[in-house]
DNA sequence: CGCAAAAGTTCTCTTTATGTTCTCATTAAA
DNA sequence: TTTAATGAGAACATAAAGAGAACTTTTGCG
């Protein structure tokens, strides 16, 4: 639990780091608290390190938040339907796409063409994709056909060493391939369309 | 983290090449600074390659700016079709989808139902809105009839006065309304889907 | 090519600013 | 009275900033 001034101070350094993009010297938190001595703030944040709020380096404005700014995140608001009002959700959730989405062993494709349209995926949409060697079935696949064709596909197993490739289109069929054929390169996580 | 001169001296840089289009001297910096020395920027300099800002190529006016990894970004290998090789995408692209989506006046609703479904937006899809009162003839719109029911609809303007709806249904009709009857919240910008 | 000027690199040295570690004083509350 | 919170300020250690000399590498030119 944090006392008033140590409070003070670590308000003081969220609020200067947001609108300086450093960290402050002792002195500048000393003199926005009104306060004569450096050594009073240097034993504030020895006490806010302590308590995880900060990490300090021993260098000058050498104080580091620890707190994970949400940059980027959007208030989920509610759910909507036709002809309802919209339902709030009860305590405001943010969603941040980044997070949601991103991912060091991830890529994105631009989808071309209507195969998927079925499930919703159009041609120009952006499918965020994982890298993986393996899929269960019935999850969408980047798959590469004999070393030669890639296709973003429905993956199912309908019998030993049978890989079968379902298409979201009900205008195309789905195939069967003896399973050395197919190469599985992603599995499908997301899929973004931006309007206008 | 880099110190206040060290900071000076990456934007002095950036500015520099984007203005001139090639990488100043070490004097042109020194000078740009009001330093007189060119040893202290050349460890200002190393400093930055230290922390990845630059690279330095054994040549007069040697120094390269370096992207700074944008978090959350995904890159963008190329397009997908079915049956075709994956398309690379020349200058490999980095998409950050919290920044094509976000934005201070933007929100998030999920959806609920099927009225969308040929517009690819599925039960349980999140759409990104950007709050606004007027729209153009067939955006996809957020709208308030008689400050009760809230719907997901593409609009359009038939004759004066007149707004009709237009649910992505076949299933559904759509329906016409006199304007006053029928308040905008907000433009569809985007749509998510997560998968598994 | 070969040379000289210009530019980059590597040092050491100095000064000043900043952070760290103390002790001591004051106040309010238990 | 004791304790915790707060603050002042001295003394010291270290980081940041800069000057400038000496040296090596590039660069441009005849």
């Amino acid at each position: 639990m944090l006392t008033v001034r140590e409070q003070d101070t670590l308000e003081f350094i969220q609020k200067y780091v947001t609108e300086q993009g450093r960290s402050p010297l002792l002195t500048e938190i000393a003199l926005g608290l009104g306060i004569s001595s450096k050594g009073v703030i240097h034993r504030y944040i020895s006490t806010l390190v302590e308590a995880g709020y900060l990490i300090r380096h021993p260098k000058t404005r050498g104080i580091e938040l620890l707190e994970q700014s949400d940059e980027g995140a959007l208030p989920l608001l509610g759910r909507i339907a036709a002809g309802k009002p919209i339902e709030a959700i009860e305590d405001e959730q943010q969603l941040n796409f980044s997070r949601l989405l991103g991912g060091s062993n991830r890529y994105v494709l631009q989808v071309k063409g209507h195969s998927m349209i079925d499930e919703g995926i159009r041609n120009g949409d952006y499918v965020v994709i994982e890298y993986a060697s393996t899929a269960r079935s019935n999850q969408i696949v980047v798959a590469l056909i004999d070393e030669n064709d890639v296709t973003l596909k429905r993956i199912q197993y309908p019998k030993k060493d049978c890989i079968r490739l379902v298409p979201a289109n009900k205008a195309m069929q789905a195939k069967e391939y003896s399973a050395e054929r197919i190469t599985i390169q992603g599995i499908l996580i997301g899929q973004v369309r931006l309007y206008e």
